[in-house]
DNA sequence: AAAAACCGCTCAAACGATTGTGCAATTTTA
DNA sequence: TAAAATTGCACAATCGTTTGAGCGGTTTTT
């Protein structure tokens, strides 16, 4: 049934070293003759052998596994990204465990931990918290972490990421380009250093428009709901903003959902620039116009930087930002 | 730095067996004095270990590890259930290792294989591809196999999926009540057995409202480009028909751009109903008319299933078909 | 002809845990 | 007080590989 290393040796009259040897590859290598090792060969085909991978993990020490942490499958962006790191850790011979924390830095660490003791061989995370004292130790002391996404500002982990704040200056001074001034901000988690940079962004193009009296951020949350929330409440306000800049595709959706129940239009009554991309936004009422994260290069420089450190090479800068990009929707007017 | 038992017995002065017993709770089973079990702990607790899940999975010959086969992760659609999957089996204390497929019949097989030899515990697989041997016999030799949404038809093996014929009865239905009576159909991979179901039931419904005459199914894949390709080529029969249903979400994404391309709108000049639902469909121009399948209570009972045949009992029905539902949007008009 | 080199393979330890059995020392029972 | 039972732990095999060292026999070198 399972076959192994010793029903082959005692079926081919030889010892399980020898076996061994032959079937990966180091026959020559150990001097073992040509008849032998056809032999041996033959006798592995036959009988359909692979050799167990947990028992190798064992002796080498070693898994050909490398783990990832996301906070979050069913948001698209970071789908994408999981399909693209997932894809690109295969095209190296590896596999994949996929921890999704849903957004809860207790099942962040908790899964950290069990990645350690699963011996994998590297980790690509996009934490979750502040804290990254765990995070940190394994990093130094057991295998490399790789963040993507999200990071710790001033702090020496490896990451690639977004420019987060150029995506923010972008989209708020396309805002402003096109007429507006009360531009509202609506943002996601306070404590992200994403977000941070986004709204530093946004900050920064409001004030050299000279349009600080104007700035308006609220919100703390990547949800739907708190797009949505945000927005009523903008709505309520007796000096409604002209335009909205949603710092993530959840957000947006919210937006989408008060603003349709507040029967506005878009970019009528007010436009939106949203952060992320996905393929839906292109037939969203308007088409939205976002500033998108390469999603794709940011997972094949993560993993390329994960399996440099695993390899032994040192990699050169380590903490990358890569430019986000606009697409033009219809969902900005003209003032 | 990493610390094993050894390490801990010698520093405790016990043996291996007995700082492995008192680690693993059966401290009592066998007779361990308090004393001596306290000092392992508080040592244990002290230099921080955790047992090496490598050395486990040799010697228990069991991984808490099952695999998840999936299409393409990219997908809402599936990543949606990868999602829900790998939830359900973390609440049972199982890690998940995610293959993504690529929607190729030869990385499917080879995934199952590489499973097969990581020794997972159980395998939840999305199939490619018609021949079924492979996985077959690794379901019957090796590690239990689920599949789910995608199944061989006539075959025992178990999976959960949609009641396929039931979304197409009911959406074609719904556009025949709306009055139409030229439905073109743009259906997926013909050799799959949900979209082989998908078809009959429009086809069934449309028999039932002696439309045959009208009956037309075109399409080879679950792509953005088929919906495109074929409605453009629908859109250049002399005959347009007056609705379309899109056997999938991509599928739909496909149509709409054509759709737009030829600057005909939705519901005004052609109706649309979708296959597949996500949250963005309800902000699209206009919101689409969908078949809802039940994501997530089928990732539930596939996991429930593949976990019942791990802990050897035997499920009573294991090839279920669970309803759809239909999510009014606006994109179907009346005739 | 002795020394060196080579050939073809095997031994046994190791990776880090789990587990059935066994064995002294102590305590209880008869 | 001798036999029986209990206590508290250790020995050693095992899971399935990998790998450095070694060994007897043949061939080549000096």
């Amino acid at each position: 049934m399972k076959e192994n290393l010793s029903t082959i040796a005692s079926r081919t009259g030889v010892s399980i070293t020898t076996v061994s040897r032959v079937l990966s590859g180091n026959a020559s290598k150990y001097r073992i003759s040509n008849a032998t090792a056809e032999r041996i060969k033959a006798e592995a085909a036959r009988c359909n052998y692979a050799p167990s991978i947990v028992a190798q993990n064992l002796r080498k020490r070693k898994t050909r596994t490398i783990g990832l942490l996301t906070p979050s499958l069913s948001n698209p962006y970071f789908a994408e990204m999981a399909s693209s790191i997932i894809s690109e850790v295969h095209r190296r011979g590896y596999t994949t465990i996929v921890i999704d924390t849903m957004e809860d830095e207790g099942n962040f660490n908790e899964g950290l931990t069990q990645l350690v003791a699963r011996q994998v061989d590297g980790i690509i995370a996009v934490p979750c918290g502040q804290d990254h004292t765990l995070v940190d130790g394994i990093n130094n002391d057991f295998v490399p972490v790789m963040l993507v996404d999200r990071y710790y500002e001033d702090y020496a982990l490896p990451y690639v990421t977004t420019n987060n704040y150029k995506g923010g200056f972008d989209a708020t001074s396309l805002l402003i380009d096109a007429g507006h001034k009360s531009i509202a901000c609506i943002q996601g988690v306070r404590t992200s250093a994403p977000n941070n940079e986004r709204v530093r962004g946004y900050r920064d193009a409001m004030e050299e428009a000279k349009l600080s009296a104007f700035e308006f951020v609220a919100g703390n949350e990547f949800s739907i709901q708190n797009g949505y929330l945000e927005t009523k409440l903008l709505l309520s306000r007796h000096q409604r903003p002209t335009a909205i800049f949603a710092l993530s595709n959840n957000i947006s959706l919210g937006v989408l959902k008060a603003l349709r129940e507040a029967r506005l239009r878009i970019p009528d009554d007010l436009s939106l620039v949203s952060f992320d991309n996905y393929a839906y936004m292109d037939y969203m009422e308007p088409p939205l116009t976002r500033v998108s994260q390469p999603v794709e290069d940011m997972a094949i420089l993560a993993a390329k930087i994960l399996f440099d450190r695993i390899d032994g090479l040192t990699p050169g800068a380590s903490q990358l930002r890569l430019s986000p990009t606009i697409i033009q929707g219809e969902s900005v007017g003209r003032l």
